[in-house]
DNA sequence: ATATGGCATAACGACATCGTGATACTACAT
DNA sequence: ATGTAGTATCACGATGTCGTTATGCCATAT
């Protein structure tokens, strides 16, 4: 990270990941490629719901959109993204071991 | 990641990172720990702006605040969140190299 | 005891985002 | 040509987030 740089791209990438239900679509996605029904019934989320989060993966570049006749495929595009989420679950866990030492070293 | 999880804290973890101003007070203390007043100074936001993102990152396990005297220092508790920021950087920029090369297959 | 610098918080307005229900569009089958 | 399944989009209400201004609080110096 340099200093004065604009940080409005780079939070705006970060803000992809930051919504549970889009998380779960991008994971819908972690074994392949689906269409749209089939991530719909995988995470239980509405058609509309649905449609809006892989769009605005695939306009983040996250994902890649394929219609194949009457339906629409959606593909992960580069597997690091599923490295950095695991990344995050890895800090987000030491955060908490973390907070409970600080905690019980009050006592 | 696993199917039918709760994303929620994940989400929320990456909430921390999703914002432009938050990400330079995180900069800002990059190379060590800083009072408010300096981390102002390096970011040139509002006072209340900064120790607002200061709670935020507090709370979220970030980083770590250190009262001293009359002056207040935070630090960075685990430097992993710079690799995790390092990480998001690489696929921001692989994918943007990619729509380009998928814009440029378009003639 | 009072003033001052450093920090935190409250209240507020502006704006963005999320999810829903309804509707439109498209490709294909009949 | 009409119907239908799959997908996208619109309009809307509800809620959340950001930044500012103003104020409060604490530690220290005078």
């Amino acid at each position: 990270m340099d200093p004065q740089v604009e940080y409005v791209p780079l939070a705006e990438y970060f803000k992809v990941f930051s919504e549970p239900n889009r998380l779960a679509v991008l994971e819908a996605l972690h074994d392949g490629p689906l269409n749209v029904t089939a991530v719909v019934d995988k995470t239980g989320l509405s058609q509309a719901l649905v449609s809006k989060h892989l769009k605005l993966l695939t306009i983040a570049g996250v994902i890649e959109r394929r219609p194949e006749g009457a339906l629409v495929f959606y593909e992960v595009l580069d597997q690091g993204v599923f490295q950095l989420v695991a990344q995050a679950e890895q800090l987000l866990l030491a955060s908490r071991r973390q907070q409970l030492d600080a905690l019980a070293a009050l006592f």
